[in-house]
DNA sequence: CCTAACCTTGAAGCTAACTTCAAGGTCAAG
DNA sequence: CTTGACCTTGAAGTTAGCTTCAAGGTTAGG
């Protein structure tokens, strides 16, 4: 099978098949006279099987160092590992949204909770007021980590906390 | 205040006032004789703001939209139109969170049930199988989208389902 | 034999949110 | 008057996961 056939069959892009060859998460990939890649039908399955992996949540990296060369030999105790943190690291960040969902919440209760006497100034005051107030400002949570953030289409990122010293060295 | 002083007040460093400046979060920045900017102490607050409404899962982009120049004027309507799409946000990530999850523990338990009479080769192959089978391939989710996603310090993306269509033109 | 659809490569571009670097000005203390 | 901490700028680097581009080889059909 050709890589366009592969492409179709498996739902991604050549471009992207090869870019996974690239950075070694296809690797061995079998080549015609003429310079052609040719994949045996497995390879759908391992295609498959790493965006499946990458829609739980596993980075490119993470699948790389998991996945065998042989399909059938598994690292089961690493693997075992690798879910179990991930589902962890899953957990952790359901807590976090609950909370940012909660804090949301909150704040629109407080903005529309505005006294009759207050004026919108005043009130936008209290409000950012009662928010940073909330917010103990440089918590430094550290937990787990993960990335799973799509739904269509998206790129993201996150990263406060990363700070160095402005201090004397 | 000099912006070494908001840094450490604000729990930012001086290269990422410097870089919200530039990107129109903090606008007029007031500017000594020498050069130095300086800012009110009103700054702080602002900051943190910025900083809330990142962790609560607001890009720059959005933030740059909502924040007035005067943070007694607030755009009410679009404040609260953009609080309740992010909460949806959070509710659509929370689902999906939900599922990836179940996903996991699902393939956990089926890695473990192996039967007594089958190999670990044969067991893969099932395990795997019915992985696949569970993912429609090339389902396409498409629904809102969130960034929330460091408690620390990381970076992440995912984005499966953008296809270009490998057919004739 | 031509053409369109396929394949090849390496390099560069994209996004978000910053950091780091280079090269240089300013200022208070000793 | 020198040192070191601080400030300035613009440009380039970082990360992840790809895509896009340029420049060219291959192949099947008509």
């Amino acid at each position: 099978m050709k890589i366009g056939e592969l492409a179709q069959q498996s739902g991604l892009t050549p471009s992207r098949i090869r870019f996974y060859e690239q950075i070694g998460l296809l690797k061995a990939v079998g080549r015609r006279p003429n310079g052609y890649r040719t994949y045996p039908p497995q390879a759908v399955m391992i295609l498959g099987l790493i965006i499946t992996a990458q829609r739980a949540g596993f980075t490119l990296d993470e699948i790389r160092t998991l996945l065998p060369s042989d399909l059938t030999h598994w690292d089961h105790a690493a693997l075992m590992d690798a879910l179990t943190r991930k589902i962890a690291d899953i957990e952790a960040l359901q807590v976090r949204l609950t909370q940012s969902r909660a804090h949301l919440l909150r704040l629109i209760e407080d903005i529309q909770a505005r006294p009759d006497d207050m004026d919108c100034a005043a009130n936008a005051h209290r409000v950012l007021t009662n928010m940073l107030a909330e917010n103990p400002e440089a918590l430094d949570v550290t937990s787990g980590d993960i990335r799973l953030l799509d739904t269509k289409d998206r790129r993201q990122s996150l990263s406060p906390s990363r700070r160095k010293k402005t201090a004397p060295r």
